[in-house]
Order: C-alpha cells, then structure tokens, then sequence
DNA sequence: TGTACATCAGTGAACGCGCGTTCACTGATGTAC
DNA sequence: TGTACATCAGTGAACGCGCGTTCACTGATGTAC
C-alpha cells in the first residue's frame, strides 16, 4: 500500500498478481483463478502472494474490480462515437444502447474478464468478500443509471417508466450476454450473435422510448 | 438399464445417486456436486458409483437433465391456471407469460436446481458431454417454442416479429433470474422480486405483442 | 562516504486436505440342470 | 427342490494429484549515524 512498495525486489508484486490473474481469467475464466498457478505464472513462490493479498478471494476480487472497469471502458468507447448532431432527446436514446451494446461487446470480445467482472455481485454463493450494488455503485451501474437519467432529463423517458428501468435493461442484456458466453447460443457465429445483441438492445429500448422504435 | 437391475443389490443405485445429486445441488448448488460426496450421502463407497456413470460429468448431467425437466414442470404448472374464458389472442399471450414466469418461479424456488438445469447447455466451458439445442430441444425450450408459434397462430405476433423471438425472450427472463439468484439482486425480498419479474415479462411480451400491454 | 543495522519482500519446504479414479476383491443375487 | 455355478453390484484400500495456507528462513533494500 505505501509507495515504496514499488521499489522493493520484484518491483510491483501486487500490480504483478493482478495482472497474471487477468491474464489467466481472459483465458481460462475464473475456474482458472488459482493461486498456485497465479504465482507459478507470476515467476513467484506460492506464498509471496500473501504479503500482498490476505487469501486468494482478495486477489481475485482485486482483478475483479479491474475487469469491472473495463467492462465500463467498453461501454465508454462505444459512447465516445456517438454523433452528437441529434435532439438531446435521440442522443440519450442512443447513450442508453451504447450502454447495452457495450456490455454485449465486452462479454464477446472478453469472457473471461465478462465473467470475472461478474464475481463482484456473487462472491461465490455467499463466501468471501461482498461488494454489493449498495455498498459502492459499480461504475458500468452507474453509468447505465446516468444513461436512464439522461433520458429522463432529455423527454426520451417518463418519470413513471423511469422507476426500475435498471432491471429490466439490465436483465435484458445480462441474460444475452449469459446465453452467448455461457450458454446454448455459445457456438453462434458473430454476425448472427451481434444480429441478435441490435434486436435485443432495441427491444428493451424500444419499451422504454416508443417513439425510438422507428430510428432503427 | 436393464429392468433387472432394480432388484440387486440396493434397489436401484442409479437413481439412488441422481438423487442424492439433487438433493444435494438443492442446497449447494453444482459446486457442491462431487462424487465422493454424492456417494458418501448415498450411503455407498465412492466407487460404486461407475457401474452406474461412466464418470462425474455423466452423473452431474443426469441429475441436470431431471432439474431441466422440473424447470419445465414450473411452466406448465403456471399454464395450467389459465383461465380459458379469454379470446385465442388473450390465451396465446397469457402461456407466453406463463413460460417466462414460470422460469423466473423456477429460479427464484430452486436456485440451485435452477443452475444445475444450466448445465445443460454449459459442461463447463467445453469440457464433458455436450447437450445442445441443436441436438434434442429441451423441452423448457420447446414450451417457449411452443408459446410464440401458439401467438402467431392466434394472431397475438406477427411472423416478422417471431423471428428469433425465442432469443428476446429467453435473454430477458434469463438475464432477470440470473441476477435475482447470483448477482445484485440476490438479497431482495421476494415481494419486490416478483414485482420486477412481472415488469420484466411484461415489457417482453409487450414488445411483440403490444395490443396487450393493456391487459395487465 | 562508510559501516552497522533494521526492515520486510520473497523463498523452500512442508502440512493437511479432499478430490476423482483404479485395483483386486467379495459376497449377494439369479440361473441352469 | 437342491445344488453348483456365473454374474456383477458394491467394498476397502490405495494412487497420484494439486490445492490453499503456514512455518521458519534469507538476503536484498533502504536508513541512521
């Protein structure tokens, strides 16, 4: 934690750890998370780990709370290409699907990490550490309450429709992604899975904004 | 598999197995599906376990394969209190809903079963038998099948709009049971949990089939 | 600047554990004559 | 009906494995005088 840290022998275990754990994620998912492999992987003793972490749910949920900021990097980059030439009120519509497309992106692109993120909201049925909605909003949360916000603000969405809408976009695009990664739509090509992302990213929007419906 | 086996020995082990299997995934979910458990629970020597599996996985798939069939058993069990004084339109639009509740019914009362169901579709990331939806529809699937062709025919969906609606579908109902079971919305209440879950079927149904969002 | 010292990041070896699976077996069951 | 036999479901013991974690340590680093 103190900032010499960075100057002892190996330079930066901890950052080290992390990343090795993000590495072995990407490919192997979070069953691959072990510390023995992590450490071998690392170049390290098994037990260097512990000057750094308590025990290895604290180095899984440190790598957790990383890929976690990138699932909000995806979705930021598909924001930052918006084209801000509409109504306030179609550029809130179109931050609201940036926000699903991305987290879809990032779960097809990366699900290892997809996966990883998701250890944040389940810390493996109950044990270990828990870092809820409640306790620090997450920030791809976050940014999909701002998206709702935003329309809200910009006319795209009533005050009334507005109440829970978190669940139902969240769900929407968290079961697709769960299906594509996990699930019997596993095995589908990118073109028919990302065919599918638009239509179920459009429908949930759609509900919300009906007038939005005949944009796309 | 012969009739026979039924009287040797212990009655009928096979069964005896997958349902030790079932009882156990009940309260620990399939990571607590191990064999040395499973047999020791059983009442039997770990071993005696292959004269009935070939290995692990072919037990664990048994016992998913029954959890499927109960996954389907909770939507039937919702359809079964259709009230059919309705036109065919109203009918065909209440067993669409009655599928995806009864899912999310399913997930919400045996969260544990309802993963094991999962597995399925998911033998852990590549490995071991693989059951696709290409191979045998499931039949949880099949009723969902079942409940958009019933809506064309009643004229409740558009053939446009019922292609790939099995897919809109199941990511909502899917993506909202797995958020209630394993990530953020676990520790809610029930009551607040059924309200969302009705939201979330409603915004879907009321997606194909608009004329209906006025009914409920 | 040089030396003695304290710190503490990382090592090597070991602990205890429980896993899935295999081996040679035993003894209850059903069958043939 | 009785006896000898074949079958094969289940046993007991062991194998090899890799895990997470702990212990006493070592030796490179930074610090004080």
């Amino acid at each position: 934690m103190s900032p010499q840290v960075t100057h002892y022998h190996h330079g930066d275990l901890r950052l080290a750890l992390i990343r090795t754990a993000l590495d072995i994620a990407r490919k192997a998912g979070v069953r691959g998370l072990q510390l023995r492999e992590i450490a071998r992987e690392a170049g390290v003793s098994p037990n260097a780990a512990y000057r750094h972490f308590e025990d290895l749910d604290a180095l899984i949920l440190a790598a957790a709370l990383v890929a976690q900021g990138r699932l909000a990097d995806s979705m930021t980059d598909r924001m930052a290409s918006i084209v801000s030439s509409g109504t306030a009120r179609d550029v809130a519509v179109e931050q609201l699907r940036c926000v699903g497309l991305g987290y879809i992106d990032f779960a097809l692109n990366e699900p290892g990490w997809f996966e990883l993120a998701l250890v944040t909201f389940d810390p493996h049925a109950g044990e270990g550490p828990a870092v809820t909605v409640g306790d620090v909003v997450p920030l791809p949360f976050q940014l999909l309450i701002n998206a709702l916000d935003g329309m809200v603000n910009a006319g795209a969405l009533t005050p009334e429709n507005r109440v829970n809408a978190e669940w139902t976009c969240w769900s929407s695009v968290h079961g697709f992604a769960d299906l594509a990664t996990r699930g019997p739509l596993r095995d589908q090509d990118r073109e028919m899975l990302h065919g599918l992302a638009a239509r179920v990213v459009h429908t949930v929007v759609g509900s919300l904004a009906p007038g939005s419906l005949l944009r796309n």
